[in-house]
DNA sequence: AGCACGCCGACT
DNA sequence: GTCGGCGTGCTC
């Protein structure tokens, strides 16, 4: 009888694959192990068992598995249904679910290691240069991994060499698949048995009397021993003072023994319980979200900034450990991990994990194999959206912070799921609750509770006094035209900074632009330097006297003439927050201000230090883009400038109205502190803007009612689902006709209106033209036979020759 | 997706 | 004459 699995492979390939087991394997694997298995020619992955069988394939041979990489599964049957979940909704592959899901240090891929043959002899085997290279190299290294060899001949193409070698029988190759997750150990040390009797210890010493360093170890040893009763580390005796080399002696001559402990690489210490209580409206906001949570799954907490959300967000998890389940806390940018795991871990000590992507690959690995075994250490997980995906088995409560922030959901390699969404139907598999909490919900969910979905919680008083801020708008149009506008700062504006760092106060600016200018213009004959790869002007970089394309890096030196015409007069257009920051430089000369965007905040830890150096006061001004609008905290922010709301306002897409609302809300939110109303002012040339009104009046409810609905008219979420399909190629005939024929096709085959093709704002990006069409899915029709019938669509498309070369995404609730 | 295979233009 | 460009087809 034969035995099978069926293998998810970390591929974009629809299908899980086919392996031959033995029986005693058969007996041995469970789903959610892991196995080796080849694919292809020559290479290795690593595989999920999905399921075992006994039907032979029909159409070939099933392979054999390599070997099997884990004693017992680390993937949950909810996990895997949960997998099989986002790829159905968000249109992928369940192997990108997998492969996006598992932290790298658990998908293993192989290497091909090239090793020599012992036999051969170099002489006589008449080896032409590039070949004898790399025999040379190997009898000095013994193994080579093809890049490694690429190296060493300087070229691209290294096979044939390889192959030539092959057939001489000078090498032979082997695909290597190594365990890239290594448990940290600590590495300790202890007397060897026979000197724990008292009479072999003095002896011991004696002989030791003439070795001073050692005897000073031994002793120091005993002493460490003596006060810490634990076992003694290495580290603590290289700490003292005592040198590798004498430990190293102690153990050459028997007298220490070495041993090793695993420790765990992440520890928060945290004194258990830094009691707090809630104020009388977070309890209040508190009872009705656990009323909320007797008849809804899901709930949203309506908390204005600076409410006091995170409080209640504790004290509700706290609730959850107690009953022994596991919490998981979304946030939206890594960088707040930081802030938020100090504050929990005061609370919880060291029941505290991180989980995200900026998290070294052990670490990760770490987590999640606490996160499987139900350890004490993980029972609430902080972290970004990828966080969903860890091996849960005992969920109670999953808490999203920010819900409305736009980065929950994934753009860029599949699976472009929404984490707020997968994280509900993942709580509904584990019977858990979801909090949403949001000072500006998204109109989506905000939408799901009026129509009763999900249940409701308000909070909209300030915590401890503090008084919302006064907003000022200021009108551009006029102050320009009254000259009283000193680059991009109104004289309002200047005055009320001015006026805020002398009372000691700090200021937050705010340009959602980065970079000095968006473009330069020749002033003689409007040429505009382009991207050579891409349809965007190049922005301009002063500091760097670069122009810079943000969509593929390209990057020139600044031009002193004109490419065009030669002319020396070049202008810049439009402002980013470089300009501002140069602008502050000069009207501020004796303040220290600092920029915050992409550009400055490289690295794992550039953001926190700007973030905390502004909190150390170190800084008075920061100028930044939307970053600053999510969820930082400072106390002695003194008031806010947005430079310019307009360029917010008027985005190319049905969001953007909502977006400029929630993005000034939020930086507004940054202003104000106990007894002490912050201000907030506001640059517009449309100071009459419904939105720009529904900000300065705090009115949600306004806005929503009035973006329902135009999203209502117009067919747009959260009454139609869209799923936009996006066609890329760099000939330009080709995408164009392709998305033509997709579009025919689809109007014909789908009983739901489709938009387009439409020629993206920006139609082509690194070299490649870009078309895009959009269907809307009408409420009431099912979600599931259309994406069924889009993606047979698809398939015929890659069944015509012509347009098969066309590369396509899809993007499931595009956000 | 990756990767091998295969066919065609630009140079050591 | 090879190197490396890309189009094509396949992966249990």
């Amino acid at each position: 009888m034969p035995y099978f699995i069926e293998a998810i492979l970390p591929l974009a390939l629809p299908n899980t694959f086919t392996y031959a087991v033995t029986e005693a394997e058969y007996g041995f694997l469970q789903q959610g192990m892991r196995v080796a298995v080849p694919f292809g020619k020559n290479k290795i992955y690593t595989g999920l068992v999905a399921s075992l069988h006994q039907t032979p394939p029909r159409l070939y041979e099933a392979k054999e598995i390599h070997h099997i990489l884990d004693e017992k599964p680390i993937v949950t049957p909810i996990q895997l249904q949960h997998w099989k979940w986002v790829a159905d909704y968000y249109m992928c592959t369940i192997g990108e679910v997998y492969k996006s899901a598992l932290p790298s240090g658990l998908l293993l891929e192989s290497e091909t290691i090239i090793t020599p043959k012992k036999d051969f002899v170099a002489e006589g085997a008449d080896l032409n240069d590039e070949e004898y290279l790399v025999y040379e190299a190997l009898q000095v290294q013994s193994a080579l991994k093809i890049q490694e060899v690429s190296n060493i001949l300087n070229k691209k193409t290294v096979l044939p060499v390889i192959n030539r070698l092959i057939s001489k029988n000078a090498i032979s190759l082997q695909e290597e698949i190594s365990e890239k997750y290594k448990p940290k150990a600590i590495r300790y040390i202890r007397l060897q048995e026979q000197f724990l009797q008292q009479e072999q210890l003095s002896q011991l010493l004696e002989v030791l009397s003439r070795a001073k360093k050692q005897r000073e170890a031994v002793m120091h040893y005993f002493q460490l021993q003596a006060s810490d009763k634990k076992p003694v580390a290495v580290k603590k005796l290289t700490d003292a003072g005592i040198t590798a080399t004498v430990i190293k002696s102690l153990i050459d001559k028997e007298i220490f023994e070495e041993y090793y402990i695993e420790e765990d690489r992440i520890q928060f210490e945290g004194s258990n319980n830094a009691g707090f209580s809630l104020s009388e409206k977070q309890q209040l906001a508190f009872n009705s979200i656990t009323t909320s949570f007797e008849q809804h799954n899901v709930t949203l907490l309506h908390g204005i900034t600076s409410s006091g959300k995170t409080e209640i967000y504790i004290k509700l998890i706290e609730g959850y450990i107690q009953s022994g389940k596991q919490v998981l806390y979304l946030l939206p940018e890594i960088a707040l991990t930081a802030q938020l795991v100090i504050r929990l871990s005061a609370y919880f000590g060291n029941k505290v994990a991180v989980y995200h992507s900026k998290y070294s690959n052990n670490e990760r690995v770490e987590s999640w194999l606490q996160v499987l075994e139900g350890s004490e250490k993980a029972q609430v997980i902080i972290g970004a959206r990828s966080a969903l995906f860890l091996p849960f088995n005992n969920l109670g409560l999953i808490v999203i912070d920010e819900e409305h922030e736009q980065s929950f959901k994934q753009q860029d390699p599949a699976p472009r799921y929404h984490a707020r969404d997968a994280a509900i139907v993942l709580a509904n598999y584990h019977n858990a609750k979801v909090l949403l909490g949001s000072a500006t919900p998204s109109l989506e969910s905000y939408f799901n509770v009026q129509s009763g979905k999900y249940g409701y919680a308000e909070l909209k008083e300030r915590y401890g006094n503090v008084i919302p801020p006064e907003i000022i708008l200021i009108d551009l149009k006029d102050k320009y035209k009254r000259k009283q506008m000193t680059g991009h700062f109104s004289d309002t504006m200047t005055d009320a900074v001015a006026e805020t760092l002398a009372l000691g106060k700090q200021v937050i600016l705010f340009q959602n632009r980065r970079g000095f200018s968006p473009y330069i213009e020749c002033m003689t004959c409007g040429h505009v330097p382009q991207c050579p790869q891409c349809d965007v002007s190049l922005t301009y970089y002063k500091y760097k006297n670069a122009l810079r394309c943000h969509y593929c890096g390209y990057h020139i030196a600044s031009p002193t003439q004109c490419h065009k015409c030669h002319s020396t007069d070049i202008s810049t257009k439009g402002f980013g927050t470089e300009q501002i920051e140069q602008e502050l430089k000069v009207l501020f000369p004796e303040k220290n201000s600092w920029r915050m965007d992409q550009d400055t905040t490289r690295g794992r830890h550039g953001y926190e230090k700007i973030i905390d150096s502004f909190k150390n006061r170190e800084i008075d001004i920061l100028v930044g883009t939307q970053m600053l609008a999510k969820g930082l905290h400072f106390d002695n922010v003194g008031m806010v400038g947005i430079l310019n709301a307009d360029n917010m306002l008027y985005q190319p897409d049905f969001r953007a109205f909502e977006r400029a609302y929630q993005m000034m809300v939020q930086v507004a939110g940054r202003a104000g502190r106990k007894n002490d109303r912050g201000r907030v002012l506001v640059q517009t040339y449309n100071p009459l803007h419904n939105v720009i009104r529904q900000v300065t009046e705090n009115d949600y409810e306004g806005m929503f009612a009035e973006q329902v609905y135009e999203r209502h008219n117009y067919k747009y979420p959260p009454y139609y689902r869209l799923i936009r399909i996006t066609l890329r190629h760099k000939d330009y005939e080709k995408v164009k006709n392709a998305a033509l024929w997709l579009y025919n096709v689809l109007c014909s085959q789908l009983q739901v209106p489709v938009l387009g093709p439409e020629e993206p704002a920006i139609s082509r990006i690194r070299n490649e033209y870009i078309r895009s069409l959009m269907v809307k899915i009408p409420p009431g029709t099912g979600l599931q036979p259309t994406k069924k019938a889009i993606l047979k669509v698809l398939q015929s498309l890659d069944a015509v020759a012509q347009y098969k070369a066309v590369k396509i995404t899809i993007n499931a609730d595009p956000y």
